[in-house]
RNA sequence: GCGCCCAUAGCUCAAUCGGAUAGAGCAUUGGAUUUCUAAUCCAAAGGCUGGGGGUUCGAUUCCCUCUGGGCGCGCCA
């Protein structure tokens, strides 16, 4: 038995020793267990002849043959051959396929135990928008991906925190006060303009309603700095609240809410500008404090402090950075919009001036969003206010499908929402063709308890032994090596992706063979087993997506 | 001008850190249900992977260049 073992995990440890007793040393050589692309070459393939040709001194062919012997001898290999420009193709056996249905169906997790080194206190920061306005749709694809990819760091058994930082302390806050005042004077039929750069959107107006409701003309023409502050605070307070009540729609929850302002209070600002002084990557130029990000390897200085006294947002994200590597977290992830990528140099050189160990700051980038309806790609500006909300998008198409859609498509790809499709709840959308599967094993086993109560999770295991059964047992079987990739590329979508290809093999066997037949009780047996497989491994999968799994549709 | 990302079927997107004959969904055409959910399945058609060069056993993938698009390049965040 191979406990909960990855079947490429296990090919990959057979040909590895392989290597090993042909004197060849497997860690120096990066080859790959992967599955073939098309069925009649085996069940896995192998480029490790080719890629150690070189440090075997022999052509790919030739080392290849001399590993077939030793390959062949694996008590999981029931074929191998070499083909093509040299590849190795694999075909297990029954009983190995048999065997890692049995420890899925059995299994209280579906990912092997983690290793003791996987256990490392990561952070997960995103979404982070200024609490100054609603959430736009491009936060719902940074807050989908940095929800899901945490959800998987978690299941891989990584500590996790998801933290959301929320700047209270800048310049923009200073304006979103001013913004709110405005319309609270306008509200007693006070004109004032709304600052260079102010807030115009409904929103402020409802938050100023709110003031004169619970403070009637307490505040008309005072703009002290105690007024101001109290603006300032109710505004953020409101924000944040209905940033916190969209997030909850998409079932997103925060472990931390990180206050900019506690930088400031606690010291971590002024230390983070004591050590780069110390260092003389500090300076003074026209009323200005500079940091030197030259000296440093960035390709331009950039100002801490301006000449007004306020300290910059790369000051103070600076001191978050830093105050994340105090907190005590080996590795972090900032889940960034493509037009933040700018920020990306800047902080990795004040990190390193920090002497903040390489590979603790980490940025995963992910492309724009435009929306599309009517066939026309809707402009959107955030200034200007005529932006679709997060809230909106929720409202069209719901919780499954935004968080579905924007889980599907790969962060690099700049991503076109169509939301005439996605709000057609049609079969065009793919989250139904997911759920459907799902909802139709929970059937499958409604029947089964009326026609054949006999049934026994695990039994008749040994009748599965056609072409279908071995690549639906092998699709099962993989979830583990998805999920791995899912981490190292950072790539959601390699989650969706295979869940789709699930529930269409499903669909597919589905349509083929009779799951109930109780005339051939151990067939039906596999079968149900294997739709009880197929099943958990669907609820794993869109439980990580935060997407529902209905029983019946 | 400099930097990051992208360009794949009519449309929206995949392609396993360089692999074998580039795959799905939608749209189009034609089929499948007296039997476990037809929100399903099967089949057909659709491509010089934006152009050109290079690297090697092998390139959608890496490098160079050109074209076209998105996003940055602030004492905003």
């Amino acid at each position: 038995m191979h406990g909960l073992m990855s079947p490429k995990d296990v090919l990959y440890r057979g040909i590895a020793a392989s290597l090993k007793e042909l004197g060849l040393d497997p860690d120096a050589l990066a080859f790959h267990v992967e599955t073939p692309p098309r069925p009649e070459m085996g069940d896995f393939s192998s480029n490790v002849a080719m890629v150690g040709a070189r440090q075997a001194k022999k052509a790919p062919r030739a080392l290849g043959e001399a590993m077939l012997p030793l390959l062949h001898a694996l008590p999981e290999v029931e074929r191998v051959c070499i083909e093509g420009p040299g590849f190795l193709n694999f075909v297990l056996s029954d009983a190995f396929y048999h065997e890692q249905l049995e420890v899925i169906l059995h299994a209280q997790e579906l990912v092997p135990e983690p290793m003791p080194e996987r256990r490392q206190k990561i952070q997960l920061e995103f979404v982070s928008a200024n609490p100054t306005g609603p959430l736009t749709v491009g936060h719902g694809r940074q807050a989908v991906i940095g929800d899901v990819l945490a959800s998987v760091y978690q299941r891989l058994g990584f500590d996790v925190t998801r933290e959301y930082y929320f700047n209270d302390a800048g310049k923009q806050m200073q304006l979103l006060a001013r913004s709110v005042w405005v319309r609270y004077q306008e509200l007693f039929g006070h004109e004032h303009p709304i600052p260079e750069g102010g807030y115009h959107g409904e929103y402020i107006t409802e938050i100023a309603r709110n003031i004169q409701q619970s403070h009637a003309q307490q505040f008309v023409g005072e703009d002290t700095p105690e007024v101001l502050a109290f603006f300032l605070e109710t505004a953020k307070n409101a924000l944040l609240s209905s940033i916190q009540k969209t997030l909850e729609a998409m079932s997103i929850r925060f472990d931390v809410f990180f206050s900019e302002r506690s930088l400031f209070e606690d010291g971590t600002v002024s230390l983070v500008q004591e050590l780069l002084a110390k260092k003389d990557l500090v300076y003074q130029k026209e009323g200005a404090t500079w940091f030197r990000a030259s000296a440093m390897g960035d390709g331009e200085d950039k100002v801490l402090i301006r000449s007004d006294g306020g300290p910059t947002y790369f000051f103070t994200d600076i001191a978050n950075h830093y105050k994340k590597y105090q907190r005590g977290f080996e590795k972090v992830y900032d889940i960034w919009g493509a037009d933040h990528h700018g920020h990306i140099s800047r902080m990795e050189a004040a990190m390193k001036a920090l002497e903040v160990p390489e590979g603790f700051f980490n940025v995963i980038l992910h492309q724009m969003v435009s929306l599309k309806q009517g066939g026309e790609i809707m402009k959107m500006s955030t200034r200007a206010g005529n932006f679709v909300t997060l809230d909106e998008l929720i409202a069209w198409v719901g919780q499954d499908a935004t968080r579905y859609f924007f889980a599907m498509i790969d962060k690099d790809t700049h991503f076109t929402f169509d939301i005439d499709l996605a709000q057609s709840r049609s079969m065009d959308n793919p989250v139904y063709y997911l759920q459907y599967a799902h909802a139709r094993i929970c059937s499958l086993f409604e029947k089964a308890s009326e026609k054949f109560p006999e049934f026994q999770l695990a039994s008749g295991l040994s009748h599965l032994t056609g072409q279908e059964d071995r690549q639906m047992i092998r699709m099962i079987a993989l979830y583990p090596s998805v999920l791995e990739e899912v981490v190292q590329n950072n790539a959601v979508h390699r989650l969706t992706n295979y869940l789709f290809e699930l529930a269409s093999r499903f669909h597919h066997y589905y349509n083929h063979f009779p799951f109930i037949d109780p005339s051939q009780s151990e067939v039906s047996s596999g079968r149900l087993s294997l739709a009880w497989a197929t099943r958990k491994i669907i609820r794993d999968g869109l439980g990580l997506l935060g997407v529902s799994c209905p029983e019946t549709m």
